[in-house]
DNA sequence: AGAACTTTTGCAAATCATTTGCAAAAGTGT
DNA sequence: ACACTTTTGCAAATGATTTGCAAAAGTTCT
């Protein structure tokens, strides 16, 4: 009840509505500390309200990433569907476990190449993307 | 000519069959130094042969990239196309222009920083995936 | 070169993730 | 509670990629 007050105020200073279907989506994020897909959040959330759809997780979920409080990111190297992750934290990467999918949360390790690249190339740099994969401690 | 003889040599190599369409897929992908889409390599190859079929390019692209000749990349940030470039060359990234879609090959600087992160996580790390985005000098 | 055998292709239809149109329902300010 | 605007449920569409199957092409052996 603390948590959806919390998240009741984050929608209102953002200028959306505070919807039911917006607060558990984003109560399931804050409370799996992972990325998640629009599957995922469907099929918990839509347990206690069975008239949930797909393509309302979608939106929202869409919405928040244009709102800047949940980034998309593409995960699995194959699989070809987004995960989503409430941003909050330091700007951060991921290493996946090919085999059992856990993620670890990495440090950015890409400032000063950043600059680097920047001068030789004369690009302007808006951001990046970097993803490690390998096999966890229990599945190597 | 040359070329071709040069594609057969490397189709039979891998154990395939040496047929018209992987010759024209591979061609134009080494004649085109930039990573392609599917759908590029089937609009410019269709009009040469109109038989050709979408199917037909996606499945001999992945027989490719499983024989290790071809890598498979999501290199745009927003569509979900998968891009497809010859392997050669070193190992590298990409620096995209998030306007004009201009390609520039990046070095790569995640030799320490794998090691570093294996030896933190115990993760036997596998494979890397890293790109950068902005805007090309003409574009900003 | 021809026959026998195996792989690849053309073609159509399916699949998977995601989006969209529209009317009904819910949220917001007064 | 009212008027107004946004969001949702629902169904259907979309875009990228894959698949089943019969015909065509490539390969091997003679
Ligand atoms: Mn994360
Ligand atoms: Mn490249
Ligand atoms: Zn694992
Ligand atoms: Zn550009």
């Amino acid at each position: 009840m603390n948590q959806s007050l919390n998240l009741e105020k984050k929608l209102k200073k953002l200028g959306i509505r505070v919807t039911s279907q917006r607060i558990k989506i984003l109560e399931l994020m804050a409370e799996q500390q992972r990325p998640l897909t629009a599957a995922d959040i469907f099929a918990r959330l839509k347990t206690d309200n069975p008239k949930l759809r797909l393509s309302t997780v979608y939106r929202n979920l869409n919405n928040f990433v244009a709102k800047n409080i949940v980034s998309k990111i593409e995960l699995k190297l194959d699989k070809k569907e987004s995960y989503f992750e409430l941003l909050q934290g330091e700007h951060h990467h991921h290493l996946i476990c090919l085999n059992c999918g856990q993620v670890v949360p990495l440090s950015c390790p890409l400032e000063d190449y950043e600059s680097k690249i920047s001068k030789e190339t004369n690009y302007k740099i808006v951001e990046h993307r970097l993803k490690l994969y390998g096999l966890c401690p229990k599945c190597q």
